[in-house]
DNA sequence: AAAGCCATGTAAGCTGTTACATGATTTT
DNA sequence: AAAATCATGTAACAGCTTACATGGCTTT
């Protein structure tokens, strides 16, 4: 009845959403192993209920694979030839050059939503400490600008909301308390983002000791 | 390949998910409408910007007629004559029998996680308020319920951690930072709720009264 | 030899999103 | 006559979940 859509929705931007913590948790995760390679089956097991990863996003093996397709997909991973010949065979998959780069510019791109925070924001936390601590820095002050902002910007919405409600007193103050619940989520992520950030810095520290005793 | 499915995945259980905040909201919105009834257009505008749950749960028109035909096949909602005949057609939906028990039994319920407060009980509230605000009262009651059970057992986990963490120190304190956001999140919206409460409780007074004055 | 883990996926069905199609009525 | 608004939807597709299929290897 219709007539065929124009276009497929921009094959080309498949992969430039902000969020997508599922993939870039993979492409992490292969950044931390020697060599930058992994297969599917040991990945996922980074995702069960022990791997700290699994206290923050769990996924199901058949996921896993999903995702890496669509990496692949993207030109964000590579197929590695099989090094180990024995076991039943395995699909070793490595980091390309971009997908490196993708990891870092997403690394250090704070969330805009206090929603995120629970989910994609705690990803990068964990990849960015393991990874490289002064990333992590980095991206915890990024992402303490953008709550702040976010409370001030709530703090005078509630405050017309205010005058608008002694105006008419109609639907019982719904909407201040919508504005309520919004500043005390996103109050509470900024204190808990100021006590890890004390956690981060000692981290760094000791692994800039280290760096500086490897050399 | 593979033998078609035994059974399509219990179709009796459509409508037994706890969530489906889009399709009880419909229900509330009915409910709260004089004669139960109300037509695709108009529930529509009821979640766009201007509107007090447009703030909490965004529907675009489309979704809304798509909900509305499955709470007519799960029988909470039938279709009723179109009783004004001039404009456009309408199809007039009117709560049933079933959908006036379900929406009451949903509104009873808390919900069981932090992160469903910002969306799934706000509409609860929203509805509660509006229908029934000694019912409010009571959501309320049990939602802190539900919190405080939350932040008992966080706070043991958080614990246990605590000497775990001591004991090898691996993976650098990340398990506390998440059991820590949890917390604070927890907390915040327990706050909130506590906050809210007396603002209910002010409205149930003045509707108890009014109700008095009717009798 | 059987049980269980390693390893890779596919199938089928849901939900949700975006965009558009269709046409009547009201306002400018 | 044109534009806006009322009113109801469908088409197309992307994403997620759950379950299962398939087979090799390892341990008991």
């Amino acid at each position: 009845m219709n007539p065929p859509r124009a276009e497929p929705p921009d094959a080309a931007a498949e992969g430039s959403q902000s969020g997508m913590p599922a993939e870039h948790a993979l492409l992490g995760l292969l950044a931390m192993r020697e060599g930058g390679t992994g297969h599917g089956y040991e990945l996922a097991r980074s995702f069960g209920p022990e791997a700290p990863l699994g206290s923050v996003i769990r996924l199901e093996p058949g996921m896993v694979y999903h995702h890496l397709k669509k990496l692949e997909r993207l030109g964000w991973v590579t197929v590695a030839p099989d090094a180990s010949p024995d076991r039943p065979a395995r699909r070793p998959f490595a980091l390309s050059r971009d997908g490196r780069g993708e990891l870092r510019r997403w690394l250090m791109e704070p969330v805009a939503h206090t929603r995120e925070i629970r989910l994609e924001f705690l990803v990068k936390l964990y990849l960015a400490l393991a990874l490289e601590p002064a990333l992590a820095l980095r991206l915890i002050d990024e992402q303490r600008g953008i709550l702040e902002r976010l409370i001030d910007s709530l703090s005078e919405q509630r405050e017309l909301g205010e005058t608008a409600v002694n105006a008419e007193s109609g639907s019982i103050h719904f909407g201040e308390m919508v504005t309520d619940m919004r500043l005390a989520q996103t109050g509470a992520a900024l204190a808990w983002l100021d006590r890890v950030r004390t956690e981060a810095a000692t981290v760094a520290v000791a692994a800039g000791r280290s760096d500086a005793s490897r050399r």
